[in-house]
DNA sequence: GGGCCCGCAGGG
DNA sequence: CCCTGCGGGCCC
């Protein structure tokens, strides 16, 4: 695998494609990077020896320029070419400026794609003024820079922390350690080579610059749709912790209750309108615990199956989950392989390898029939995506529309590959912009020099950029649906709502606690700590979690660790051994700097939430409610109300009952599981497997409580490719 | 952490 | 009705 995109030459000097040491005839070196690259594997090569000097390396152009280079006859996808030209050429022109330093050239391209330009092309599309109201001085501006990477001089793009408590972008931070790097570029402290492999985004610094670049915003009670994916995935591991996760039984179990009126076969975003029980759809960012909660919301029907579709229909969603090693995922487009070619004998629903050839047939099909209509199909990452530094840290989680711009049978053992390029028109969880994508041109796929039957769209796609509109949208109408939609029962829906809003809350402070608060003790953060795993905590309250046991430090005592498994110290949020972590705890200064000065905005303008808060109960948002959850899940509270109503009625012995009758938004369905008898004859009392119980409270993501229809795209700012 | 195996849902 | 499947719990 990674045999797609163009790769650097690693530290000691081996080009990264094609694995060979290049000759130093052979070796460009980037001049902003000054990363060594192999020029044979690279797509375009400079023509003149001046542009060998000047040459500068594709992660670079990519970085600086929000927009990969796009090769001669690189097929561009629908609308780039219009409605980007213009951001492009101001770009070059910044770049092609001499009077201008590369830091001053640096800070331009970054006002350009932020949109606080308010620069040429502004006025001349007209159509991307909203974001930011006058010159206000925000959380950014307090900081002056501090946030920013050491790497490119920016915000950090998808950031990362290290253990020693610095920030950079991911690409960045990639680059480096692929140099052969294993220390802080900050501070030169040691980088856990887990951490080096497999960087995860820190989504609590996502959530950090996101307010503070909205930081006015925030102070209003404004909109903040985009936050509602981060602290879904920050919050502590319920796994490890409540009585939840010590049941077991959902191996079998039977679907809970679908909570949408969307059909099976729906194409596209899941909009409000079906979902009456949140009034707000199913939101970029929005996660999951497991397959089952996914598909009741929704956005992923089948609970096995990685894609929903039908061959004569094309497909609705995907699933990445790690499930086939060939998957490569780049964020904003990624390589999915079909499913199929596996031996599935012995009663398995899934295998590791790859058998025989899979076909364009059943879902491989249907996603074929998507490429070529360029259908929107919704994309789900999964936790057990472990390769992926866009996984979420735990469960699924809803990252948005994507389109199958291509697909193809790799060789070898033939797979049905396929390449997604994401369209949405709200930003991926994963990065701190304020907008969705843009236009994008393709990646480069090496693999496709050697493979057969590619398809491409040959017609303009059903789901599409409307230039006019500066959004995704239908270009042509949906697909018409061939199934029949459960409906959901009035009065189950009001009760629901009231009880979904009894929880909302919307103040500042919350906003902060739900996104900021530490896992151990539910405050705001004081002195933060980020462990290699990503999750977040006050030092004091790090250290404190840690004090009843002694660690035992790595020296030996005749010749033996004493460090034994049963001293590994756990992360409180998942099972991360963060023992070493815990010996020299750096606090994330960076993240404390926005959080106080987001704290002490916010105290300057403590009244104003009260209206704000009736303004977005209209639009029925809810809220996780996160800090009771372990002693009273938020979503009991909901599921308790209606079990009064309703005392035991599902008790019953034919499970599906429930849900045959509609009984709504009871977020707890329940339902037998027979269990397997392991032969010890006639124990009849045992056999009847336990009753089993879904709740739905781990599937209320948080809504910040405003659907305003302000909301929607901002500016036209060029997307990162990679 | 790896292997095993189950019911269920959906496509055809 | 049969076949498939990017889950999930459990046991080792």
């Amino acid at each position: 695998m990674g045999q797609t995109t163009q790769l650097p030459c690693a530290g000691d000097g081996i080009c990264m494609l094609c694995k060979t040491k290049p000759l130093e005839e052979e070796k460009l070196t980037c001049k902003t990077c000054v990363t060594p690259w192999h020029a044979n594997c690279l797509l375009s090569r400079p023509a003149t020896l001046a542009d060998t000097l000047q040459w500068e390396c594709p992660d670079c152009t990519s970085l600086s320029a929000g927009q990969p280079p796009v090769p001669a006859g690189t097929v561009l996808v629908d609308g780039a070419g219009e409605s980007s030209n213009s951001l492009i050429a101001a770009i070059r022109a910044i770049e092609a400026d001499t009077s201008l330093t590369e830091r001053q050239k640096a800070n331009k391209r970054q006002q350009l794609m932020s949109g606080k330009a308010g620069s040429e092309e502004d006025d001349e599309n007209g159509k991307k003024k909203k974001i930011h109201k006058g010159g206000e001085k925000d959380v950014l501006d307090v900081l002056g820079g501090t946030l920013n990477c050491s790497f490119c001089m920016q915000l950090p793009d998808r950031p990362v922390t290290t253990p020693c408590g610095h920030n950079f972008c991911l690409k960045c931070f990639q680059k480096w350690t692929a140099q052969g790097k294993s220390t802080c570029a900050k501070c030169r402290h040691i980088i856990p080579s887990k951490m080096a492999s497999q960087p995860r985004i820190n989504s609590s610094l996502v959530a950090a610059i996101r307010m503070a670049k909205m930081s006015k915003n925030v102070v209003d009670g404004g909109p903040s749709r985009v936050y509602h994916c981060v602290h879904n995935q920050n919050r502590p591991d319920q796994a490890y912790t409540t009585e939840r996760a010590k049941k077991r039984g959902n191996a079998n179990a039977a679907s809970g209750k679908i909570f949408v009126t969307v059909p099976h076969d729906h194409f596209g975003p899941i909009p409000p309108e079906n979902d009456p029980i949140r009034n707000r759809g199913v939101l970029v960012g929005d996660c999951w615990e497991d397959r089952y909660e996914c598909r009741q919301w929704g956005a992923h029907f089948p609970h096995v199956s990685g894609i929903a579709g039908q061959s004569k229909h094309g497909a609705q969603s995907v699933v990445l989950s790690g499930g086939y090693m060939d998957d490569e995922d780049h964020g904003e487009w990624f390589l999915y392989t079909g499913s199929g070619g596996r031996d599935l004998s012995g009663n398995k629903r899934t295998s590791k390898e790859q058998s025989f050839d899979q076909q364009f047939e059943k879902s491989n099909k249907a996603l074929q029939v998507s490429c070529m209509n360029g259908y929107p199909v919704r994309v789900v990452r999964s936790h057990k995506e472990k390769r992926s530094s866009y996984a979420p840290e735990k469960g699924l989680r809803y990252d948005g529309i994507y389109r199958i711009e291509m697909c193809w049978r790799k060789v070898g053992i033939q797979v049905c590959r396929y390449l997604f390029v994401r369209c949405d028109n709200d930003p991926a969880p994963w990065t701190s912009d304020e907008h969705g994508d843009w236009p994008r041109s393709l990646p480069v796929i090496s693999e496709l020099n050697e493979a057969t039957d590619i398809t491409e769209r040959k017609e303009s796609p059903s789901w599409g950029f409307d230039d006019g509109d500066s959004m995704w949208k239908w270009l042509k109408t949906a697909p018409p649906s061939s199934k029949r939609v459960e409906e959901v029962k009035e009065e189950d829906v009001n009760t629901a709502r009231i009880a979904i809003r009894k929880a909302h809350n919307t103040s500042v402070r919350d906003k902060l606690l739900k996104e900021f608060s530490c896992l151990i003790c539910r405050q705001v953060m004081v002195s933060p700590v980020t462990t290699p795993c990503a999750h977040n905590f006050c030092k004091s309250c790090l250290e404190g979690a840690f004090v009843g046991q002694t660690f035992v430090r790595e020296r030996s005592r005749g010749g033996r660790s004493l460090r034994s498994k049963k001293n590994v110290m756990k992360c409180p949020s998942c099972p991360t051994d963060i023992s070493d972590f815990l010996q020299n705890l750096q606090v994330n200064r960076e993240l404390m700097d926005v959080i106080e000065s987001l704290k002490s905005k916010a105290e300057e303008n403590e009244d104003p939430e009260e209206e704000a808060q009736e303004d977005a109960g209209g639009s029925g948002g809810n809220s996780f409610a996160e800090s009771e959850n372990e002693e009273t899940s938020s979503g009991t509270d909901i599921g308790d109300d209606l079990n009064s109503e309703k005392p035991s009625e599902a008790e019953g012995d034919e499970n599906k009952s429930s849900v045959e009758k509609h009984e709504v938004p009871v977020p707890a369905v329940k339902h037998t599981v027979k269990r397997k008898q392991v032969d010890d004859g006639g124990n009849s009392s045992e056999e009847v497997g336990a009753k089993k119980m879904r709740t739905s409270s781990e599937a209320e993501t948080v809504d910040e409580g405003n659907d305003s229809p302000s909301s929607p795209l901002h500016v036209a700012s060029e997307n990162d490719f990679q």
